[in-house]
DNA sequence: ACACCTTCTGTTATGAGATAACATAACTAG
DNA sequence: CTAGTTATGTTATCTCATAACAGAAGGTGT
C-alpha cells in the first residue's frame, strides 16, 4: 500500500467537479427510481468515496466528514456505508478493511478486485463466477452474494 | 452465522483423539520436511482449529488456549495463526474474521469458501480461477493470492 | 564447549475497526 | 395532523489486531 514503492496511486483519479456532480446525481436519480433517500450524510460519505482514488478506510472517511475539518461520529459513516453498499453503490474490500466506489454499471451484487500490494490501487472488474457458482451448486449451497479479491501487482509496478 | 436459524454447526465435525493426532502428526512432518517449526503455540492454535467444527474468531483461540482455562495473550495467537496461514495449514475467512483449518491436501496458496449465513457452516472447495486469471492477465495484473468468499445457505439449511 | 546469530516467545500497552443502545428528528401514508 | 416508519445524533463500549522490547530457544562454525 506505497509501503513498497512510489507509483502513483491508483488507476482511478478520482471524480472531480462536473464529472462528480453527474455521478452523484446519477445516484440520486437511482435513488429516487427505488424510493431510497440519498440524504446529505449518505450523499457526502458518498462524495468522499467518490473524489478518492484509492480505497478509503471508514476512519479516514470519518476524518474527512465535515466541510470544515470535523470529524463525524462513527456511526453516522459506517450507516452510510452499509446503506452504499446494499444499493450496491460501494464495495467493502475485505482484505483492506476498505471502501471504494463501485465503478461498474448496473449492480450485480457481485464484486472482483485486482488490489496492487504495491501502489494500494483497487481496479474493479467484472467477475466470470460461473465455475465457482457451478461448483457452489455441486455442493448444494444457494449462493446470494460472492466477492473475489486478488493481491499482486498492476500493470505500473510490475513494469517499474 | 447461528442467527436464523437452528441448524446444526458445520459441515465438518471437528477432530477428535487419533484423527487429531494423525493431522497433527501429519503437520509435523510437513514441517520438518520444510525445516519450519512446529512449535508449542503454533501446534495449539492448530490443534484447536482442527478440533472445531466451525470457523473460529482469534478471541475464541486465545480464550480456549490454555489447558487449565487460562487464555493466552493476543500476540501469541496472532503470530501462530500467521505461521499457519503461511504455511497453508489454515486459512482466514476475512468476511468474517475467523481461522479455519485447510481442509485441502497441498497448499495451493488460494483459498476458496462456500459460507452458510444460517449455520455459519464454511466450506472450503477447490477453486477453478481461470477465468479470473485471464482477466487479471489482460489487465495488466500479476496475481499473486486470490481468495474468494460466496454467502448463501448450505444444503441442509436450504432444505430446512 | 563457546560465542554468535537468528528465530521464536512472553509481556505490556495501545492502535484500528465496528457496533449497541437510546433519544430525537424527518419523511410519508392515511 | 397524527401515527408509523425510517434516518440521524450521541455516548459509550466492544471486537480485532499489532507495536515494541526483553528474554529464551535453537542452530552454526570454530
Amino acid at each position: 500500500m506505497g509501503a513498497e514503492c512510489h507509483h502513483p496511486d491508483g488507476v482511478h483519479p478520482g471524480l472531480k467537479g462536473s464529472a462528480l456532480g453527474h455521478a452523484l446525481s446519477a445516484a440520486e436519480s437511482r435513488c429516487a427510481a427505488t424510493q431510497e433517500r440519498l440524504t446529505a450524510p449518505r450523499r457526502r460519505v458518498l462524495e468522499l468515496l467518490l473524489e478518492s482514488n484509492a480505497p478509503q478506510k471508514a476512519y479516514d472517511l470519518i476524518a474527512a466528514f465535515g466541510a470544515h475539518g470535523e470529524p463525524a461520529k462513527p456511526p453516522t459513516v459506517y450507516r452510510a456505508l452499509e446503506f452504499l453498499e446494499r444499493l450496491g453503490f460501494a464495495h467493502r474490500i475485505e482484505s483492506l478493511n476498505a471502501y471504494v466506489p463501485c465503478r461498474i454499471d448496473g449492480q450485480s451484487h457481485r464484486a472482483a478486485f485486482l488490489i496492487c500490494d504495491c501502489c494500494g490501487a483497487a481496479e474493479e472488474f467484472e467477475p466470470d463466477f460461473t465455475a465457482q457458482l457451478s461448483a457452489a451448486a455441486k455442493a448444494g449451497y444457494q449462493v446470494s452474494t460472492i466477492t473475489l479479491e486478488a493481491r499482486g501487482r498492476c500493470a505500473a509496478c510490475s513494469a517499474g
